[in-house]
RNA sequence: UGGGCUGUCGCCAAGCGGCAAGGCAACGGGUUUUGAUCCCGUCAUACGCAGGUUCAAAUCCUGCCAGCCCAGCCA
C-alpha cells in the first residue's frame, strides 16, 4: 500500500502512464485460463489483478479460454473454471471468449505472414527441429525448408488445414532468426497438426495454433491493452511483439502490450496444475476440491471466503520478485474476515463428560448466549445447561501444570462460557487411565456475573449440554506438505503431511442443526469451521482455520 | 561474456536523486465471560557486495556476487 492507502504496483504505474499519454482512452484486460485443470489461488491473484484493474480504471476484462490444444483440454474444466470465477464475484465483460473462436482469423494471419515471407512449412520432425535449434550457448541453423517459395508454402499450409498431412509430419514456423539469443525466436512453431476432436470446434480443424501465435492475436482482436502474465513469459514477449508488429491489422502504437508479474507461491503447498493433478489422479487427496488443496474450490469447501482471498491477494501485492509467501498472510486474511462475519457457537471436538454434582437431576435450563460478542445486532441464541455436560479433553487436567494454566483442574474453578462457574472435585478414568468423566460443582450465583465474594475467575472454557448435544464430525486440516518449499526435483508425493487431515467425533450445540454448508461459524476457543458442502445431511464440519493463539503455556 | 529477469526488516512490499511507506510475523502493555477480537507502543543509521558521479544515491554509472526463467509440434 502507498501513502494514500491504496495498493500500487508497477502495472498500475504503467497504466497511469499510458492513460496520461493518451495511448489508450480506457483499458482492457483479460483472464486467459487454459481449460486443463482447476483454478488455484495463484489464478485468484491473476483474476483479482485483471478484473480488479478493469474495475478500478472503469475498463473491461474478458474471460477467455485459451483452448488451443485439444489433446489436453476438457469441457469439464471450462465449467469448473466458470463456477470458480463467478464464486469469486466477477462477471466477465460480454460473452465468454475462446481462442478457438478465432481459429479462422489465426489462419488468415498465418497466411499474411507467409505472404510476407515470414513463415514457412517445415517437414523436419520434432527431434530434428530440436537439433537444428541449437542450445542456449550455441546458435541454431536454418531449416532446409526455410526457403520454400511463398506460393508453395501457401499451398502446403492449405493442405495442412485440409488434413492432407499426418500428425507430426510438418508444422508452420515463423521465419525469424535461428541465431537469436531468445530461443523462442529461432523459427518458432506457429501451427501443428492434431486430429483430436476439440471441445468447441469439434472436428472442424486439423491444425491448431501454438500459444505464442494465438495469444497475442487473441489479445489484439479483443482490444486488450494490457496483457498480464507471469514471469516465465518474459522471453516470449519478443515473439508476442514480433507477431503483432508484422501483422498489418495490429502494428499500431495502441496494440496490446504484455507485462509480466511473479506468480504466487505459498509455503507448504504446490501451485502447479500438473502437480495438483497428480495429487488428484493418485488419490492422494479426495479431489480437486479437497479442502487441503490450494484450489479455489478446495479453499471454498474449506470455508475460505472470497473477501478473504481478495484481501490476501491485496496484501501480497504484485511485483516481479520470486517469492514464497508466508501462509500466515493467508491465515490472517481469513481470520480477519471470519471474525467479523462468523456467528459464535460451541462445539466439543474431543469430548469428556462432566457431572455437576450439586445440580438437580432432571433439570434443564435454557440460557442465552450472544451470537457475536462485538456485534449485538446479530442477536442471541439459546444454549442449555444441566447436570451432564461435555467439555474438551484438553480443558481439564488433574493437577494444574503451571501457573499460567487457566482451565479446569481439581480444585481450580473455571467459567463455562455463557454459563456458570464450576469447580472440579474428582474424576473417573477407563482401564488405560484416560479421563472419562469429571465431577464438579457449580456456583449457582455466577450466571452473567462474577462471584459475590470477589473471587476472580480467569479461565473460560466452552461446553455443550449432554441431552441436547448433536453428534458431529470434525475434519481438522493442516498443511498439505511438510516442507515450506518443495525442491525442484524432489519427489513431492513423499513430502505430503500425513497429519493433514485428522477426523474427530464430538458434539455441537443444538443451534447447529440448521447450519448451512460453506457458511462460517466460530466454535468458540477452537476456530472457524463450516459445514462440508459435499455431505449435506450429516453434521460434518471442516476446520477452516484455528483462532490466533498467543498462549505459550 | 548465450540471453531474459530479480535482489529494500523473518515473509510480502512501496519507493523512480532530497533525509527508508504499509501489511504479516515478532516483542512489550491495556481491555475482555473466547488464552479470540479490540486498543496502545517497539521493531531497517539502512536498501546483495565493492567502487564511482553528486551538496545529496535504495534511486544514476561501473564491476562483481546470488537466485529465477528460456533449448515442447505445452501454456
Amino acid at each position: 500500500m502507498n501513502k494514500n492507502n491504496t495498493y500500487t504496483n508497477f502495472i498500475r504505474n504503467q497504466i497511469d502512464i499510458d492513460l496520461e499519454q493518451k495511448l489508450h482512452t480506457s483499458i482492457q484486460t483479460r483472464f486467459p485460463p487454459e481449460p486443463n485443470g482447476y483454478l488455484h489461488i495463484g489464478h485468484a491473484k491473476s483474476i483479482f489483478l485483471n478484473f480488479g484493474l478493469a474495475k478500478d480504471y472503469k475498463g473491461r476484462c474478458n474471460l477467455r479460454f485459451d483452448d488451443t490444444n485439444p489433446t489436453k483440454e476438457d469441457i469439464k474444466f471450462i465449467d469448473a473454471i466458470k463456477e470458480d470465477i463467478k464464486w469469486l464475484g466477477f462477471l466477465w465483460d460480454g460473452n465468454i471468449k475462446y481462442s478457438s473462436h478465432y481459429f479462422k482469423q489465426f489462419y488468415e494471419y498465418a497466411t499474411e505472414l507467409i505472404n510476407k515471407n515470414l513463415a514457412y512449412v517445415c517437414f523436419l520432425d520434432s527431434d530434428e527441429i530440436r537439433t537444428y535449434r541449437g542450445t542456449l550457448k550455441k546458435v541454431g541453423k536454418d531449416s532446409p525448408y526455410r526457403n520454400t517459395s511463398i506460393e508453395k508454402n501457401l499451398e502446403l499450409l492449405a493442405k495442412m488445414k485440409a488434413g492432407k498431412f499426418l500428425e507430426g509430419e510438418c508444422v508452420l514456423r515463423g521465419k525469424i532468426d535461428m541465431r537469436s539469443s531468445f530461443m523462442c525466436m529461432r523459427d518458432p512453431t506457429l501451427y501443428r497438426i492434431r486430429f483430436d476432436k476439440h471441445h468447441q470446434t469439434k472436428n472442424q480443424w486439423y491444425i491448431y495454433p501454438m500459444y505464442d501465435f494465438a495469444h497475442c492475436i487473441s489479445d489484439a482482436i479483443e482490444g486488450v491493452t494490457h496483457s498480464l502474465c507471469t514471469l516465465e513469459f518474459q522471453d516470449n514477449r519478443r515473439l508476442y511483439d514480433w507477431i503483432l508488429e508484422n501483422l498489418d491489422d495490429f502494428n499500431k502504437p495502441n496494440r496490446p502490450h504484455q507485462y509480466e508479474f511473479s506468480r504466487l507461491n505459498l509455503e507448504y503447498t504446490v501451485m502447479s496444475k500438473r502437480k495438483l493433478q497428480i495429487l488428484v489422479e493418485n488419490k492422494l487427496v479426495s479431489g480437486w476440491d479437497d479442502p487441503r488443496m490450494p484450489t479455489i474450490s478446495g479453499l471454498r469447501r474449506r470455508g475460505y471466503t472470497k473477501v478473504a482471498i481478495r484481501e490476501f491477494t491485496n496484501r501480497v501485492g504484485i511485483s516481479k520478485v520470486d517469492n514464497i509467501t508466508d501462509m500466515k498472510i493467508l491465515e490472517v486474511a481469513i481470520r480477519d474476515n471470519l471474525n467479523i462475519v462468523a456467528p459464535r457457537t460451541m462445539g466439543v471436538i474431543d469430548p469428556i463428560r462432566v457431572i455437576i454434582e450439586n445440580y438437580p437431576e432432571g433439570k434443564l435450563e435454557t440460557l442465552q448466549a450472544p451470537i457475536h460478542p462485538q456485534n449485538k445486532t446479530m442477536g442471541k441464541r439459546n444454549i442449555f445447561f444441566s447436570r451432564e455436560l461435555y467439555i474438551d479433553k484438553a480443558d481439564f487436567k488433574e493437577i494444574v501444570p503451571n501457573k499460567k494454566f487457566r482451565r479446569l483442574a481439581i480444585n481450580k474453578e473455571v467459567r463455562l462460557r455463557s454459563a456458570y462457574v464450576i469447580n472440579a472435585t474428582t474424576f473417573d478414568t477407563d482401564l488405560s487411565g484416560n479421563i472419562t468423566t469429571v465431577y464438579a460443582t457449580y456456583d449457582s450465583d455466577t450466571l452473567g456475573k462474577n462471584p459475590k465474594d470477589g473471587r476472580k475467575i480467569k479461565g473460560v472454557i466452552h461446553f455443550v449440554e449432554a441431552s441436547k448435544a448433536l453428534k458431529a464430525e470434525f475434519r481438522l486440516y493442516d498443511r498439505l506438505f511438510i516442507l515450506k518449499k518443495l525442491g525442484k526435483n524432489n519427489n513431492f508425493e513423499q513430502l505430503l503431511n500425513k497429519q493433514s487431515l485428522i477426523t474427530n467425533h464430538g458434539m455441537v450445540e443444538p443451534s447447529m442443526a440448521n447450519s448451512k454448508p460453506e457458511l462460517a461459524y466460530q466454535f468458540e476457543r477452537e476456530g472457524y469451521f463450516c459445514r462440508d458442502n459435499q455431505s449435506s445431511n450429516k453434521l460434518i464440519f471442516n476446520k477452516t482455520i484455528g483462532l490466533h493463539n498467543a498462549w505459550k503455556g
